[in-house]
DNA sequence: CCCTTTTTGAGACTGAGTCTCATTCGGATA
DNA sequence: TATCCGAATGAGACTCAGTCTCAAAAAGGG
């Protein structure tokens, strides 16, 4: 929301040859200002009731430009529905899904990082990304 | 596809107060009788190729069944279509895919194991299932 | 402001998976 | 082994996230 964010979002637009549109800064807004992790319809919906016209179709194609160049982070979380959170900058994580509550929880730990990268290689291969999560349910009292 | 393997079949559908159809057999043995990670519409397929009736519902409905009983693994490759593989008692693994070439490779890491419950117990968790995939490419020659 | 090119949006389409319900089958019983 | 009834099956309708189409609208360089 802030000019830099902007100006970073058109360079994006325009590294990749892309006109800056109200609608795509409206899913990068919306997708940016909210922590939570959000489904499409979600955020279609959300633009709509902010009042910016917008279709479905511009929603996913710009989340795919988004996700394309790190700005925005896609997961799959089990339920048929991905979801999108804002990366920001900020330090990579994974997921913990409370099976009960469905609540998400983010984690991160350096040690897990660095076994996957370890595993990768001992394979010949080289990591280029990684999906985890962990299911898990409230540990009983 | 031998008698121990029927009979543990049978005895899972028992349990679940369900019946032994030939069509439930057949979709147990297809899973089985191929150690390769495949998808519904491939298993439905060649299942009709080995001359026994049986229906997309069916197969799907079968597969819930035996993921539900640990005998089959249901794995979320990211492309939309699940693949399933059997578990046959053999140690439980995760998979890493070349984005390369497709190629699916298996892994367990004993580490990572303990490190993932070590992780949802430290935030009053209890670690009931995970999804781990890591996404490589070929290491440079 | 013009003009070319890109983007948009409404809604058609896709494809994996689920649901429906009339028909068929399993298997317990006698 | 024949009867019977609830469970299983299958054809195809349906769902739903996501993709595609293409005419109309908008971007943005000149």
């Amino acid at each position: 929301m802030n000019d830099s964010t902007i100006q970073n979002f058109k360079e994006i637009l325009r590294k990749e040859g892309l006109r800056y549109t109200k609608q795509r800064q409206a899913v990068w807004d919306e997708i940016q200002n909210s922590q939570e992790h959000r489904d499409a319809e979600d955020i279609y919906m959300s633009i709509r009731n902010n009042g910016v016209n917008v279709s479905r179709a511009t929603v996913y194609r710009t989340i795919d430009v988004l996700v394309k160049n790190r700005m925005v982070r896609k997961m799959d979380v089990g339920d048929g529905r991905n979801r999108y959170e804002p990366r920001l900058g900020d330090a990579h994580h994974d997921h913990m899904i409370c099976v009960e509550t469905g609540k998400i929880i983010e984690f991160y730990n350096e040690e897990l990082e660095d076994l996957q990268e370890k595993i990768a290689e001992e394979n010949g291969y080289m990591l280029v990304r990684h999906i985890h999560q962990l299911f898990v349910k409230p540990l009983k009292k």
